[in-house]
RNA sequence: GGACGAUUAGCUCAGCGGUAGAGCACUCGCCUUACAAGCGAGGGGUCACUGGUUCGAACCCAGUAUCGUCCACCA
């Protein structure tokens, strides 16, 4: 065995520089399609290529790497995926900002040569994020290393697209969508946020008995009817008839439809087909037609006084001169209402009409539905599911076309005569067609990424093997956006197998009050910033701490200055173990009650850890070994092994060995750089990454020795309580006599812990302890502070007899011992014995007491 | 407008039917040769409110309040 020195702080940086490099030239985290072992995969969620990780992927990585070194200990061919998503609009709003910094625009590149800037820019900030992983520990099979944009996941993005192009489950269309007049680009419905923002409510008269309200005057321009309920008696004899529109003088008819709801406002409702996806359906029930009257840009096109505003501009313009027509009866400012934004760059999106592709989502959200309610694939936390179904249930067609030059174009030709022809992968469209000018939204290859990873649509052994991964770990915010398109694509393209079995949802990591983490705020954490002044594993640690299943995770740097601590309390418990000889090997038969303890306390650890990690329970785990390694193995055991070793009881350095070397791989999985660099000393072993994880052994559970050890912490616990209440310096030694219960071997080690000398000539006992059946006698050799100590001891008394008459009263309640379990029953009765026990204790140790 | 979640010690959170817990913070005492990034001993909570179910409720049910998140085409 090696036995390095050790210094006595852990540095982070030292140790977490020496093992990555390795773990990946040795090959431990490449996974084998050919190997016999039970497969366990998974996909990193890929992160745009525009940024860098901030503290949310820390988090989703050290979960995912958590899960997969597990996974690799218990022996299972193991795969995690990483790569890198191409994030379309995001990617290409960045680039165009950088131009814009040169006084450029995409249009003044071109089209070409503004994806070959995409691409640089993508070389220099994928970089960056791989870096990054590193520097976390991620173990990934850089191997296999995909980014959504490659070859292969490009072929698998065209291929379903002809697929369902096929299936007749793609189709164009004339809609309102969202447009983002600053992006200029169509966006699906997810891509829209929505706020509470102040507006202005007019109401605006057109004829002496029609009045309508809106927030957007200037849409008005484009109406083409005003809609009543068609059961509306105040109306009803309008229908049919025709109103001239205000200011253009056009005439448009009223018509009667269910939508509108009489009760709102006046009951009366402008409708403007082009701009509004309501009035867009009354439109088409009325085969009204529909007047543009903004472009692209959000300028109005209409011809008149307003054209060429924007409709910021024309909002106010348009109210204004409705005023001096005298049609404007009431306003109402300011107005909540909500508006949507685009979710890249916050811009008011304006509904519009045009012309773009649609996903049909029926058939495939339904399948999406069931696979879950079948338990094909499992979300966790439960409760979570609902709001997968609520969506997957409700879904509305996906708009898929993206008005935008980065990304995967849209595979679809068309002929001089409005021919459509869509293309598959080796197939080329017909001379003198034209490719459809758009790119499909970034999140239509991410639904692929769980099998376009593994090689689809060619059968390769990895798809084989490795699908359907075996859990999804990702947070809850993306839950729409990907997971269920991910389950949509995945039954569709898999015949009906789903691309996980297990989705595991965790939460957002917010600031130390519970806020959530924005750059404006000030409150960010840079992952690489804590990296540095705490280390990798103490940043993963702190974000494990943290994560309850699909709760978010609050996150401050007392909390890492605290995981920080407890690598070092790692490291220096492995340091006095080296230190005192402790090794590896065959567990002797005869161990004290402490090593006893302590092995049949680890096999509840090691239970409990099992369990935990079963159900996604890293704040569990994480706290568990913590408290074991901290409380129990530092606190009590390496204590009482001190005294042992200087016994020269040869069992102890193998217990100590044997717990160490088992902590230290239950701990790899959450930090594992520290603990690969302190299990090679111990062990001398190859690699942690590679060593068997623990398995409970039941023969090593004692419950005497624990119930011993218990006793022993109790009765300890209880004279230093003494101790340090009547500032009894640590260091000054008092004679004791014990007494009573069998401490047995025992003895010493309480002595020693308590520093207690024998009673000698001339004992003469200023005060009795009594605890568990053990009585200690102490002389202090002086007077000790009678009064302080009566004071306490009468207050143990008085909470003694409280519960003394709390259990009393439990047991004498008949319904109570009627219908309480037999369990209940015996720990009130255990209760009841203990209280008595603590009287006769405290009352006899006050008779002790000297009077003052 | 719906749905879901939360409300427990100063802060962040566990506990989810049988004696209120952790980390950090706080108080007191200690440089006890693994560790002061440490050791020992403490203080601190009518578990949001009101009812109900139960022998027994922080935990289950109903309602109220306050936060939060997601979803929504009400002009």
């Amino acid at each position: 065995m090696t036995t390095p020195e050790l210094p006595t702080q852990y540095t982070p940086a030292d140790v977490e520089t020496r093992s990555y490099d390795r773990w990946v030239s040795e090959g431990y985290f490449q996974a084998d399609p050919g190997s016999s072992r039970e497969p366990y995969s998974l996909v990193l969620p890929p992160p745009n290529v525009t940024g860098v990780l901030h503290i949310g992927h820390a988090l989703d990585h050290s979960i995912q790497d958590a899960l997969s070194r597990r996974a690799r200990m218990q022996g299972k061919e193991t795969l995690w995926l990483p790569g890198m998503d191409h994030a379309g609009i995001a990617t290409q709003n960045v680039v165009e900002r950088k131009l814009g910094g040169e006084g450029l625009s995409r249009h003044d590149l071109g089209r070409e040569a503004f994806i070959e800037r995409v691409w640089q820019w993508k070389e220099q900030s994928g970089g960056a994020i791989l870096g990054q992983m590193r520097k976390l520990g991620d173990g990934v099979d850089w191997s296999r290393e995909r980014f959504t944009m490659d070859e292969g996941l490009s072929r698998a993005v065209q291929t379903i697209f002809k697929r369902l192009f096929d299936d007749g489950l793609i189709y164009r269309a004339e809609r309102i969508i969202n447009w983002c007049v600053r992006c200029h680009t169509a966006l699906s419905d997810i891509e829209v946020e929505h706020s509470e923002d102040e507006g202005e409510l007019v109401s605006i008269r057109y004829s002496d008995e029609i009045v309508v309200a809106t927030t957007r005057a200037e849409t008005m321009l484009g109406d083409t009817a005003v809609a009543v309920h068609p059961s509306d008696e105040r109306y009803a004899h309008l229908i049919g008839t025709h109103v001239r529109l205000p200011l253009t003088g056009r005439s448009i008819p009223v018509v009667g439809d269910e939508h509108v709801d009489p009760e709102f406002g006046t009951g009366c409702v402008k409708v403007t087909p082009a701009h509004d996806p309501n009035d867009f359906e009354i439109g088409r029930r009325h085969s009204l037609p529909s007047v543009t009257v903004m472009d692209d840009r959000g300028i109005i096109t209409a011809h008149g006084p307003f054209e060429g505003l924007d409709r910021f501009e024309a909002r106010p313009a348009v109210v204004a001169a409705l005023r001096a027509e005298g049609r404007i009866v009431a306003e109402k400012r300011p107005y909540l209402h909500s508006v949507g934004h685009c979710s890249r760059c916050k811009t008011v999106v304006e509904p519009r009409l045009s012309l773009q592709w649609f996903v049909n989502v029926s058939p495939l959200a339904k399948a999406a539905g069931d696979a879950v309610r079948d338990g094909r694939t499992r979300i966790h936390p439960p409760e979570l599911a609902k709001r997968y179904f609520d969506w997957v249930d409700d879904m509305h067609d996906w708009c898929i076309s993206r008005q935008l030059w980065w990304g995967h174009r849209i595979p679809v030709w068309y002929g001089p005569d409005g021919e459509v022809v869509c293309v598959g992968p080796d197939e080329s469209a017909p001379e003198g067609y034209t490719q459809d000018p758009d790119v499909l939204d970034t999140w239509f290859s991410s639904a692929l990424w769980p099998f376009s990873t593994l090689g689809w649509p060619e059968r390769t052994p990895d798809l084989a093997r490795f699908y359907p991964t075996s859990v999804l770990v990702t947070g809850y915010d993306i839950l729409f956006f990907w997971v269920a398109r991910m389950m949509m694509f995945g039954l569709y393209a898999m015949e009906g197998q789903p691309p996980f079995r297990v989705v595991a949802l965790h939460g957002m990591v917010r600031d130390q009050y519970g806020k959530k983490m924005s750059k404006s705020f000030g409150n960010v954490v840079d992952p690489l910033d804590w990296v540095e002044r705490f280390g990798a594993d103490a940043t993963r640690f702190t974000l494990l701490r943290g994560a309850n299943p699909g709760a978010d995770v609050a996150v401050s740097e007392e909390w890492a200055g605290g995981s920080r601590n407890f690598c070092n309390k790692i490291w220096n418990a492995i340091r006095f173990a080296l230190m005192n000889g402790a090794t590896v090997g065959e567990l002797p038969a005869d161990l004290t009650a402490a090593d006893r303890w302590i092995l049949s306390r680890l096999q509840h650890v090691i239970a409990a850890a099992d369990a935990g990690f079963e159900e996604y329970e890293f704040a569990k785990v994480s706290d568990l070994l913590y408290h074991f390694a901290w409380d129990e193995v530092c606190d009590w055991y390496l204590e009482l092994a001190k005294i042992q070793i200087a016994e020269g009881r040869e069992g102890t350095r193998l217990v100590l060995g044997h717990v160490l070397d088992a902590l230290l791989r239950l701990l790899h999985p959450l930090v594992p750089f520290v603990t690969e660099e302190l299990w090679r000393a111990v062990t001398g072993g190859e690699s942690a990454v590679v060593a068997a994880w623990p398995t409970a052994d039941p023969r090593y559970t004692d419950p005497a020795a624990e119930a011993e050890i218990i006793a022993l912490q109790e009765l300890v616990t209880e004279v230093r309580r003494f101790r340090s209440d009547q500032g009894l310096k640590p260091g000054q030694r008092v004679a004791a006599r014990l007494s009573g219960s069998p401490l047995g071997e025992s003895e010493n080690a309480v002595r020693s812990l308590l520093r207690l000398e024998p009673a000698t000539e001339g004992f003469t006992p200023t005060a009795r302890l009594a605890v568990g059946g053990v009585t200690v006698e102490i002389d202090t050799a002086g007077a000790i502070d009678v009064v302080a100590e009566r004071k306490r001891l009468e207050k143990d008394l008085a909470v003694a007899r409280k519960e003394a008459g709390q259990v009393a009263a439990k047991l004498g309640n008949e319904q109570f011992m009627a219908k309480a379990p037999d369990e209940v029953v015996a720990k009130v009765r255990g209760r009841a014995a203990q209280a008595d026990e603590d009287i006769a204790r405290l009352e006899a140790q006050l008779a002790a007491l000297p009077s003052a």
